[in-house]
DNA sequence: GAGATTGTTTAGCCTATACTAATCCTATAA
DNA sequence: TTATAGGATTAGTATAGGCTAAACAATCTC
């Protein structure tokens, strides 16, 4: 059914549009227009390469209808985003990158390395669960693990969190983050949600306060901390974004 | 004089080029047959791409007459080797590739890693002076050890030398050596060379002896075994390959 | 339901980098 | 000095992946 000649072959442009659209749409289609947007593309050219995309089996599209990826499509995408959250762990922590800096240089190496350097540079670091940001690794089997954490801008005053992810798309948000601590591990207490203006206020294990204004605070993700009530450890996983 | 925007955007295919010639011809000029044959292209692309590196001020070419790397062309190769012999070091040293496989990866990984890569990279190794098949490596300053090293062949009988590289083009010839602890560093006395039909007869340090043919023999490079002499330390350097 | 708006596609074009086949040069050998 | 073999170039073509401008479709507004 599937040509596993044609699914060797993908082109660094290739892999950027089907990371693109898992990221931006996971199992669903994502638009011409969102897609032109992300990679910074002109629409013509987007429409052109998923025309090509289809052919190539990687994705389901139908013109002014946007494209969602097919299984083949899914895996491929997961195959770059584990050998780019990798690459990115590799650099921070060994290294010696900055939080800021890890995502660009990723971006180019995702398409270079084999699977045998990914596989080695996974056990080099010890099969880390998550990248700097605290984005999921998809493993190796192509599945990956569940994130159930929400904005902190949505969590409720008086709740204790604790960072699980950050947007990692811009730069100098990353960068004030990191300099204040707020990094993926940090247990926060949500004091304050103010409607008005979307600033959080939020208080560090240290006791110091923060107030984030709405593009911070979004930019920030929680989870509920909680005493566990699994009886069973399950662990629940998936092979799209959350 | 020089465009410093020009030289900063070199494709893996431009770079691949200036390599080849920096490998095979140093200062000299290389023919459009010797690239083409290295690159595995055709000649009529190689032909093509001449003109084009002209243009682009990295090498100096005369239609028939080959072509030689300019200052400009020489630097830029000599960035790439600097990536090349430093991935590998890293590939061998840290991820546990074998000696066959280090070649490959570093080949696609060379266009990819941006110099605050490398330079971080060198850092993380400890600046190695050599690479795993004993070449030496570049230095950040666009200098490079120079080595006096010569082919065993051409070693004499009685000789004691010492392996300071080996040809890394042919990977089942690196692994039969590698496997024999035919390595940089180790050393050997020459028993015999045998001019009929190139074999040289050698022994090891541990007094284990070995008859190589000549497609060996002329793959592993020594330098004689002295006495320093030097009473002031000089160390040549040089732009080009030995 | 008719425009207006906005997103999408088509048409036409461009560059980089390959290829083959045909032609042209150069150097060597007689 | 000239024929010739082999290397080099040209001519013509292909593919991937971009672009702009123009045409077209879907949706939103009145
Ligand atoms: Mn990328
Ligand atoms: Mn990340
Ligand atoms: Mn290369
Ligand atoms: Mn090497």
């Amino acid at each position: 059914m599937n040509d596993p000649i044609a699914s060797q072959h993908t082109s660094s442009s290739v892999e950027d549009y089907v990371k693109a659209i898992w990221e931006l749409a996971g199992a669903n289609a994502a638009s011409t227009k969102e897609i032109s947007k992300r990679l910074r593309l002109s629409g013509a050219s987007v429409t052109n390469m998923l025309g090509r995309l289809k052919e190539m089996g990687l994705v389901n599209y139908e013109r002014y209808h946007g494209a969602s990826l097919t299984e083949e499509g899914c895996a491929q995408a997961l195959r770059i985003v584990r050998r780019h959250r990798l690459i990115e762990s590799f650099l921070l922590e060994q290294l010696g990158y900055s939080w800021g800096e890890v995502h660009e240089e990723a971006e180019r190496l995702e398409h270079a390395v084999s699977d045998e350097f990914t596989e080695r540079l996974a056990e080099f670091l010890g099969h880390p669960a998550r990248d700097p940001h605290g984005d999921p690794i998809p493993r190796a089997d192509g599945t990956l693990e569940r994130d159930e954490s929400f904005r902190l801008d949505e969590a409720a005053a008086g709740q204790l969190v604790r960072i699980s992810r950050v947007n990692p798309e811009n730069p100098s948000m990353l960068n004030y983050l990191g300099k204040h601590g707020l990094v993926p591990g940090q247990t926060l207490t949500v004091n304050e949600i103010r409607t008005v203006d979307g600033v959080v206020t939020i208080e560090d294990e240290d006791g110091k306060s923060y107030s984030l204004g709405r593009p911070l605070a979004a930019s920030l993700f929680v989870q509920g901390v909680v005493e566990p009530t699994n009886t069973y450890p399950v662990e629940p996983t998936t092979t799209y974004p959350s």
